[in-house]
DNA sequence: AGTCATAGTGTAATTATTTACACTTTAGAG
DNA sequence: CTCTAAAGTGTAAATAATTACACTATGACT
């Protein structure tokens, strides 16, 4: 069973008052914007939408109860925002949290894998320094800043300025980072690094 | 400054309301809830959680006018629900719209890449038959059905009874499927396959 | 001993909101 | 032409929610 045009209207202003406020509309307000004279007319229109099964009266008492049938309930604690960088800025880890990102991406936490802390962001791979990991050029990398990241994970590290991931590794008691790339098979000794953070998802979109 | 252990009561209980509910408590669902015999008795919380930042007053009249100022403010439009399957269920495609999700994963229509039609769905890669093209054994790709995918795209595939992802190749006029990984060389013919749909997001999880 | 913040009680007035009922207008369907 | 659904007007009563004011008790700090 379809809506009327008039059905709609309050539909998508009782739509648009939940996202801008958290709340539903009440009565006289939905009377206001429409200029509508009467609570009983408002009234109608909400018995007509809840018959249609596109609304539901919350089951408790007292005042704006209508809810949203089609609206997911997200449990807002487990949703992530993090900031998206081009590229790994360089200098102390505080300083880029808000200054330069350019934009924000929604993270699931059951996606993400783990609760991230303060100082996460996602970074845009530059480079198949790890193409044999998986991890391509273009792919998005979640990165967790981390003091002391354990041997086999693949870390972001400022080489010679600029900013690329490679995979912690320890021989012989001592720590390298190493490309996963048979094209480009360098070691580099860890001591004059600065590894920025741990990867701890990848995601990358295909066309 | 931080909250009293009282104050952090109050608080975290319009939190869980809100997240319950959709909207604020009024006062005298907060009385009730805590046992306090006076609304000035909240409305002095009220106002130490305003005074401290935490809340907000809506600045509307009205009733539920209280604001969780940590709240992120979701586009919910921008947010998608895909079910996440184990392995893809045979049949047609509208059979496993609700029967047999495992559960739920939240996305951001950025990190996606694309906006998700009914019929998408979240699905855990086993083996390594796209090793090659940076798809590895545990990683989660959100599947589009397609009736008409394209050469070069990556597509889930029915192929002796198991799903397998492969990619989809044409040749000399005639279409393959194709495992991308130096150990299993296979081609198959397209005939007699059923395309489930092509991978539009791969998502991985490290360690 | 005095002051202040915190956490209330108790009451009342005012405003907001829902709910109920009786009735009207208009446009389309049979 | 009659009937019905949709979309109202108008009013009233009942309930819910906010706001304001006067006052109390307790513990920490000075």
């Amino acid at each position: 069973m379809t809506l009327t045009d008039r059905q709609r209207e309050i539909y998508d202003y009782i739509v648009a008052f939940r996202r801008e406020n958290g709340c539903s509309p009440s009565i006289p307000e939905i009377q206001k914007h429409f200029d509508i004279r009467s609570p009983n007319g408002v009234a109608g229109h909400l018995a007509a939408l809840e018959a249609k099964g596109v609304i539901r009266m919350a089951d408790r008492i007292g005042s704006r109860r209508i809810e949203v049938v089609a609206e997911k309930q997200v449990p807002s604690e487990l949703l992530h925002a993090l900031p998206v960088f081009g590229h790994i800025p360089a200098g102390p880890p505080q300083e880029f949290q808000s200054t330069s990102a350019e934009s924000t991406a929604i993270f699931d936490e059951t996606m993400l894998g783990f609760k991230p802390k303060e100082g996460c962001f996602l970074l845009k791979v530059r480079g198949e320094s790890m193409k044999d990991a998986g991890i391509l050029n273009g792919d998005m990398v979640v990165i967790e800043p981390t003091p002391s990241p354990a041997a086999g994970q693949i870390v972001a590290a400022l080489i010679d300025g600029e900013s690329t991931l490679k995979r912690l590794v320890r021989v012989k008691g001592r720590w390298f980072l190493k490309a996963e790339n048979a094209d480009y098979p360098e070691l580099y000794p860890r001591a004059d690094l600065v590894v920025q953070g741990v990867v701890r998802t990848v995601v990358r979109k295909l066309g």
